[in-house]
Formats: C-alpha cells, sequence, structure tokens
DNA sequence: AAAACTAACTAACGTTTGTTAGTTTCAGAA
DNA sequence: TTCTGAAACTAACAAACGTTAGTTAGTTTT
C-alpha cells in the first residue's frame, strides 16, 4: 500500500525498450530480449502496451518535445545570441547525459518509424533546426558572429555534440560543466592558437 | 568478350549491400530485398559471398582501411599543423561524398560484427583516434593550437563532419572544396565575430 | 461475498529470416 | 559436338520473429 506509486511497469518497459534500442538497432532488438530484462514473458509486454511500433513513437517524440521546449525557453531568454548558442550547447549536452539511451533512439532509430510519424517527426526536426538556424542568422546580422554559411554552422554545432552520447562516461572524471564550457570555446572561438 | 571485363557480380553484390545496409540498418536488411536489388534471386547470392556477416565485415574494414592509410599519408606530410587538420577534413568529406553508403556502414553498423571482429574494429578506430590526437597534442605544444582539451578537440572534429553523410547532396549547389573550406573555418578560428 | 479488473502465464499462430541442397541453364574450351 | 564450370534457379529447412488467444492467480471495487 504505497501512497507514492512505484515506477509503473510501462515506464520500465519504456526505459529498458530505450537502453535495448540504443544498443542493439530497432531492428536488432526483439521482445523476447526486452521482456527478459524486464522479467517477465515476452506477451505479457502486451498487457502494457500495444505495439514494438508505440514503443519507438513514444521514445521519439517524448524526447523530441523535450527539445522543443528547452530551445523555445532559451529563444525567449534576454541574452546574447553567443549566450543562446552557449545555452543550446550547454542544454544538449544536459539531455545526452540525463538520458542517454533516449537521446540515441531519437538520432539513429528514427528511421524505423512508420510512414506517417516519420513524417512527423520529420516535420518537427526540420522545425527544430529552423528555429536554431533563425538564431545563428540573427546573431549573425547583429554583428555578433562571423559572416558564415548558416547551414554549415547549424549542423556542424548540432552534430559536433552527438559524440557526447558515445563518449561520455562519469568515470571520465570531466563534469558536465566543464565538457560544455571546452565544447563551446572550440566552437565559439576554434582551435587554431 | 569483354577485353576489360564488368564491374564483378560481387562487386555489385558489396555495393548494393552498403546502399541497403544505409537505409535499413544491418539488422532491417534481409537478403531477399537485397537480392532483388542485385536482379536475381536471394540464394544465388550465395554463389559469391559466403554470409550476411561477411558483408557487414568486408565493407566496415574495407573502408577502415582507406581512413589509415590516408590519415599516414598526411601525417607524414611536410606541412603545418593547422595544414594537417584541414587536410583531414577535407579528406573525410571526400570519403564521405565517394563513398557515403560504405561510410555510414562504418559509422553506423560496426555494433553488428560479431565479437571477434568488433574487437578488432574498435582496436583499429582506437588506433586511428590516438594517430590523430596525437596530431592535435603535437599542434598543441608548437603553439599551433591553443591549449585546450585533446579529446574534446578531436571528437568534436571528428563528428563535426559526420552530418555531411546526412546533408550533403550536389543538389545543394556547394562544391565539396567550398563544404570543407567552411567546416574548417569554423573549427579553426569558430563561430564567433 | 460476488463481480470486475490487473497482470502474469503457457501455447501457439502465421510470417519472415538466413541459409542449404539439388537442379537447370548456358557460354566458352576441348 | 561434347564437356565443364560458373551462376542462376526452385524448394525447402529450422529458427526466430511480433503478436494473439485463452487461462489463472491475486487484488480492488461494488
Amino acid at each position: 500500500m504505497p501512497s507514492v506509486p512505484k515506477t509503473s511497469k510501462r515506464t520500465i518497459i519504456l526505459r529498458e525498450a530505450a537502453k535495448l534500442f540504443k544498443e542493439k538497432g530497432f531492428g536488432g532488438a526483439t521482445m523476447r530480449d526486452l521482456a527478459e530484462r524486464v522479467g517477465i514473458e515476452a506477451a505479457s509486454i502486451y498487457n502494457h502496451i500495444r505495439s514494438k511500433d508505440e514503443l519507438l513513437e513514444e521514445i521519439c517524440f517524448g524526447i523530441g518535445r523535450k527539445y522543443d521546449e528547452q530551445l523555445s525557453e532559451i529563444a525567449a531568454k534576454k541574452i546574447s545570441y553567443p549566450e543562446k548558442i552557449e545555452a543550446v550547447i550547454a542544454f544538449h549536452i544536459q539531455m545526452i547525459i540525463e538520458d542517454a539511451n533516449a537521446v540515441s533512439v531519437l538520432n539513429n532509430d528514427w528511421k524505423f518509424l512508420n510512414s506517417g510519424q516519420m513524417i512527423e517527426f520529420k516535420a518537427m526536426r526540420n522545425e527544430y533546426e529552423k528555429h536554431l538556424a533563425a538564431l545563428i542568422s540573427k546573431g549573425i546580422e547583429h554583428g555578433a558572429f562571423k559572416k558564415i554559411n548558416v547551414s554549415v554552422a547549424l549542423f556542424t554545432i548540432l552534430s559536433s555534440l552527438r559524440w557526447v552520447e558515445l563518449w561520455y562516461k562519469p568515470s571520465r572524471g570531466i563534469s558536465k560543466e566543464d565538457l560544455a564550457k571546452d565544447i563551446s570555446a572550440i566552437l565559439m572561438n576554434g582551435v587554431k592558437a
């Protein structure tokens, strides 16, 4: 009779699914494997979810919405454009560290969404990139950034953050704040002396 | 009776396999799908290859060796450290544009290699990263680069190049030379004005 | 106490998977 | 013309796949 209910089984399944999809890819992951990790039989999973596809959908759009919200928050803040980009870098790193598995699924397994959801997903992602590109464009107009190719800058920044997922472990002894600072420094000022 | 023999069927199968693995992932790709693209029956493929695993192995290690060779060539050249890093950036872009499918498989599907080959693959990749990290370290010692965290710089550079695979199309109207120049500019000097 | 709900189980379904076996086709060498 | 070897075919295999059906034990609601 816990007045505060424990994490629901559905949540546990979603969390384990994200971990499994990250390890094996959506195509390589099986429901029997997932069931074993959760500690029940494969068929029993269907008491909590409708289908394997539903798992992917919920992971992708769940984490996608989080990205959207955070970006909107930063865009609304009254800080300089370089500070905004630095804030974006910091929150990307935060997301990757906090929710590594789900972020990995978002990045690598979205292509297994069914066609309708995939269209929706691409639209969401396009809007996110447009939103961020606008931040860079305005920064250039205000003279805060060099006159660079906006698309190239956009994707260079976004991509340079993705490795954190593959590399970061607490055991490396670098805090996420320091990591964000180091990456920001390189993207803002370059590596050349 | 062509005195110059046409591309062997095995080569065609490998090329199509790379394309298919890129689209669906190794786990999601089927031999029947591959066969259809090649224009023969699934069983006939086995007249040319030993197994599905062999396809993955050959793609991953084939393209991996190309990376190794190019890096060694650049490291041996008598040019400045910034020029070396710029040469690395240029040849990564070259590889991605020339052999997009195989590069994608190398980046995303290596985890489906069987355990022995995976160990070998990781060793190869580690050595590559060490080799490139040494270039950055020495550049710092020579005062050519800022005193940055070498690992962070290494992975920021490598990752920032990966998006080219997802983004580049000739139809975008930017040459690979210009693209390399733009990315180099950002990584070398940053975005801040 | 009866009824309804929850979440687990076993068993099985129809497909799809990678792969093998055995056979046919056919161009080039003898 | 006959022979040979490569490369295609058809048919089938056993295993693994996502999922459904039917059942049961335990808990909650009425």
